[in-house]
DNA sequence: CCCCAGGCCGCGC
DNA sequence: GCGCGGCATGGG
């Protein structure tokens, strides 16, 4: 962890002017006025939902929830088994997610849970890994988690030669920054808007804003 | 046709 | 403790 050619906040900073904010977790607050549930509540089954899965496919789930006004943990909780698989099955692995939904809702159930459960707590849950664990932590629960997904590890592999496992990472990630929640959650979504549009499996290096400090930008030639 | 997407679990070694 | 297959839909 040591050819990094930039600290972290001038990363964050980087990628904070060239994109701007990312407005993560996308919550539907309308929804949740009208329906009286709580936000946080749709942060954690979007979480849950979105588990190697596209953001897209999760949203049709989500809709469908709320279509139905079904969108919370009590909702989801008495729902049958295959009616919530038929309403999320468009974000992909939906009979494991049905169950998997079921067991996380009942385990946070109320919701203010996500404010003081620890993370191992989380881990212990069927369903929950670490960067669900983080991401419902930090993004739900407003704590000082930072969320490391593949994204992540494969900027800072590809750009700095900084590679490991999730912990390893995690741990450079808030030991090198300030303990600040809003910087890791909009950190961690600029990571990602990176990733998708430059970063990809397949670089596209043309109007990278790292290409200064990468260490796999191709030479310019002249 | 292929590959990929905001992972996790259970298994074998 | 690490590597691998399974899980599934929708989009490029």
């Amino acid at each position: 962890m040591r050819s990094l050619r930039l600290e972290l906040p001038e990363l964050y900073r980087i990628l904070y002017d060239h994109y701007g904010p990312q407005g993560w977790w996308p919550v539907d607050d309308q929804y949740h006025r009208k329906n009286g549930s709580d936000p946080r509540e749709e942060i954690v089954i979007g979480a849950v939902l979105t588990q190697n899965t596209s953001w897209k496919n999760v949203a049709k789930a989500l809709e469908n929830l709320k279509k139905n006004s079904l969108l919370s943990f009590r909702a989801i909780i008495d729902l049958p088994l295959q009616t919530l698989e038929e309403l999320i099955k468009p974000s992909g692995y939906y009979r494991l997610k049905a169950k998997r939904l079921k067991e996380v809702c009942k385990a946070l159930i109320p919701v203010e849970k996500v404010a003081s459960i620890s993370r191992d707590e989380l881990l212990s849950i069927r369903g929950i890994g670490p960067e669900t664990a983080d991401a419902i932590l930090l993004y739900a629960g407003n704590r000082p988690f930072f969320v490391i997904d593949a994204y992540t590890a494969r900027i800072m592999e590809r750009a700095f030669g900084i590679s490991g496992g999730y912990e390893e990472l995690r741990s450079y990630f808030e030991n090198n920054l300030p303990q600040e929640v809003e910087l890791f959650k909009e950190f961690h979504a600029l990571l990602d808007r990176h990733a998708k549009q430059h970063c990809r499996k397949k670089p596209l290096c043309d109007g990278c804003p790292l290409t200064e400090a990468c260490r796999s930008a191709p030479v310019l030639s002249l």
